[in-house]
DNA sequence: AAGATTTCCAACCGCCGGCCT
DNA sequence: TAGGCCGGCGGTTGGAAATCT
């Protein structure tokens, strides 16, 4: 036998948003009896409502512990950790934050919290780096770059270590580097044979163990020994790009076009489900001076047109 | 200024597990 | 053991408020 219901529709009980009359009558009787069988609560409060309307209404507003307001730096931070260990388990959540009710903190997330994790390019299911095209489009676009219009990227705007950027622009940018760091690092397609850790690993690693704010742990020392297995070609630029899917009509792309640009493309070709390889002894400043001329801007506008062309393209097939 | 669209959140809905008989 | 009831939970929605065009 099924569950009968709470309230049945034919008992005329009121819906919708509550009276402040309806809520003193709540309040009075509660703070006289306490909580307690809010199924014959209402009866004896004098109120035409439903017992769960009423429970509902006293947890979530009426509670004298609730906490009002904006949730703080703090407590955003702390819901992130949570829901990355407990999942939609909203009313153990709640229970690390006093005040704040399950559906306080439900409400939050998905009208904040889901969005900005989103924006960064973390998925705010699996708390890991976003890897689908969609979102690689999406990077390029907050990056200021599109294949239709790249005579109107702004070029020292890229560059995260411009002085003149504030330092929420400054922020953004190198979220979005590591989370291109992260795409590189965590796709099953790169090999991690032939570690060569260099002893000097540059000025992003130094960002990408900052804390300026960033919610995640960033990429360890391993994972950029990882990265660095990608190689260079002989004019020291990076390669280890390999496309060997000759199926595909829309990858015309010449091979040494293809490694000259790949210190940028690579994290795009990655994620559309590129193989890469390795074939070059590694050097990890070599491929940071690669992230380092994508940020500053050594690529030429056609390299990237071509770049977002092929994972556009992809995307659309 | 006004209509359209988006954002936000209080409240609802249905399911589930635990307890009681 | 099964049925009935209750409280709790997470997903969803309606509509007010805010923002955009």
């Amino acid at each position: 036998m099924g569950r009968v219901p709470c309230c049945d529709e034919s008992s005329g009980v009121k819906k919708g948003p509550w009276t402040a009359e309806e809520d003193e009558k709540l309040m009075d009787y509660i703070s006289k009896h306490g909580q307690g069988n809010w199924r014959t609560l209402p009866k004896r409060a004098g109120l035409n409502r439903c017992g769960k309307s009423c429970r509902l209404r006293w947890t979530n507003y009426l509670r004298p512990d609730i906490k009002r307001g904006k949730f703080t730096e703090e407590e955003e931070r702390l819901i992130i950790n949570l829901h990355s260990v407990l999942g939609n388990k909203w009313s153990k959540i709640a229970t690390h934050l006093p005040g704040r009710t399950d559906n306080e903190i439900k409400n939050f997330w998905n009208t904040h919290i889901r969005k900005k994790l989103l924006q960064m390019g973390i998925d705010p299911e699996t708390h890991k780096p976003r890897t689908d095209l969609n979102h690689l489009i999406n990077l390029t676009h907050l990056l200021g770059i599109s294949s239709n219009n790249m005579a109107a990227w702004d070029k020292s705007n890229i560059n995260p270590l411009n002085p003149q950027l504030d330092i929420t622009t400054q922020i953004t940018k190198i979220q979005l580097l590591q989370n291109l760091l992260q795409i590189v690092n965590t796709n099953p397609y790169l090999s991690v044979s032939g570690i060569n850790h260099s002893p000097n690993p540059l000025q992003l690693e130094g960002y990408a163990n900052s804390n300026v704010g960033l919610l995640y742990p960033q990429p360890h020392a391993q994972s950029l020994e990882a990265i660095s297995t990608l190689s260079t070609d002989h004019g020291g630029r990076l390669c280890g790009f390999n496309n060997n899917n000759n199926n595909n009509n829309n990858n015309n792309i010449p091979h040494q076009k293809q490694q000259y640009s790949s210190e940028m493309a690579l994290p795009a070709l990655v994620s559309a489900g590129e193989q890469v390889s390795t074939h070059h002894s590694p050097d990890t400043s070599t491929f940071f001076e690669g992230w380092e001329k994508f940020l500053l801007d050594d690529a030429s506008a056609s390299d990237w047109k071509e770049i977002l062309e092929l994972v556009e393209n992809r995307n659309t097939e």
